[in-house]
DNA sequence: CACATTATTCCACATTGTGGAACTTTTGTT
DNA sequence: AACAAAAGTTCCACAATGTGGAATAATGTG
């Protein structure tokens, strides 16, 4: 996470915000200064100055502190600058009915993946996550699709962020067989993800490609492996997925 | 803005990524050390840090800065706590059927208002607003009919940071006439703008109340005077808005 | 009512952010 | 292509600013 130019302040205050995340907006002053391992009485006062200005705020009569409106506000007009965005619903929206299965947008940020648009599955059993929510890219068809078309530079700065956690058998839990995951992936054209980030759920997905032919979000439907076992699934769920990405690369200018 | 507790370097912070909002992502160094008046040398610091952990990133090969996908994450978790906002959208969207204009959805923050849901009208002419959008409170529906549920101490320190610019001629531009229409607002149980914001727009605007009856949401309907002039159509407007208003406030535990 | 936990204030210190000046790179113009 | 102007980047010395320990106040709990 750091870069050549650091700020302290600005980190600790990065570190709270990610902490109020983390914590489903649910942490006290004592929780994040015991969470974040900042000085209680710095916590205090980067919060209450954080509240002045509407980046948190708390609720429950002076009690918990969450994400106050002006991230809402800065996070809703970088999200509409995608331009991308508006162009993928409708998309989704029909890959979704077709499969009948949850249908993910995501982006990549640093070493996660962020849900940015969802429709969910018509089955009841289909994995909680929702927009806004961070996965990371080491377990998912995201990632791997993502990190698969991304330039050797800028591939090898995120590999050595990731610290790979088995969250299930299935998880990929060194960078070397993970290299090998994303030359295979992007050999193929899509990535799948079988199991490793929850036992039960599988997924696919393809790449949303600019005019210049990079990498900019991926698209994926997600689905339970209870419901389809065939081995045929993955690659028949793949074309359609990739004809929506096709599409949604083309609206941006990318031309084969 | 300020509060008891200042912290330089976030205020700072704010001002920069204030005005890379307030510039459309359409900022660069230059620009920002220019309009937020920060030193040339803390601006691009700040910036640096700030891209090394995707708070802004830099588009078109080091140009121009923009709001980056970490405050996406953030926004978009921040939105879904709300949580009148998953039950707002069936009740927008028959509102939007029913009175085939834009129906608006926006939370209090500081002396803006925040769209946070929008289903457009049918006609070609209606505002452009998106997600994100801020508005003034002292010329819009939305503002007005917040404000006219607060209670007074909150009110206070709201109108004292108010700065009125005339939008129109019709805009209020002084914080007595304000307070009379506010008074108003809350005696008729809905706000009416009436091109106070922008000539040949006019809109009505109903509270959401959460179980306590605090105001946490301004649902509005807004249409271009060109299209009814008739008197009776902001109280026709109104009832219908009421309705769904009522119905938002209840599913959040509010009990008339 | 005593005790534990959490929140808030105060203050002296030095770490950290600051901005001027110099340097480099990019952009625009003839 | 050569030059000027503008924008971006680096360096460094200084002190303003953020820091955290300790003390105090508020709140919660048995």
């Amino acid at each position: 996470m750091p870069g050549k130019y650091r700020i302290k302040s600005l980190e600790k205050i990065i570190t709270i915000l990610s902490c109020i995340y983390d914590c489903k907006n649910c942490a006290n002053l004592n929780e994040i200064t015991k969470k974040t391992g900042i000085n209680k009485t710095t916590c205090f006062r980067l919060l209450q100055a954080m509240m002045a200005m509407n980046i948190v705020i708390q609720r429950q009569e002076h009690k918990v502190y969450s994400l106050g409106p002006q991230l809402i506000s800065w996070g809703l007009f970088a999200l509409s600058e995608l331009d991308f965005h508006k162009e993928a619903l409708p998309l989704m929206k029909i890959l979704q009915t077709d499969t009948g299965e949850s249908v993910n947008l995501s982006i990549l940020d640093g070493t996660d993946v962020v849900i940015i648009e969802r429709f969910r599955s018509n089955h009841l059993y289909s994995l909680n996550v929702n927009n806004g929510t961070r996965l990371p890219v080491y377990c998912t068809s995201h990632g791997k699709i993502i990190l698969s078309y991304l330039p050797e530079s800028k591939l090898e700065v995120i590999l050595k962020k990731i610290q790979f956690i088995p969250l299930t058998n299935r998880t990929i839990i060194n960078v070397d067989s993970f290299r090998k995951e994303l030359k295979k992936t992007k050999k193929r054209g899509y990535a799948i993800n079988m199991e490793e980030f929850e036992k039960g759920m599988a997924a696919v997905a393809g790449p949303v490609l600019n005019h210049k032919g990079e990498v900019i979000a991926s698209l994926n439907v997600s689905y339970a492996t209870a419901r389809h076992s065939e081995l045929q699934y993955n690659s028949n769920l793949a074309k359609k997925v990739l004809i929506a990405c096709k599409k949604l690369s083309h609206s941006l200018g990318r031309i084969e």
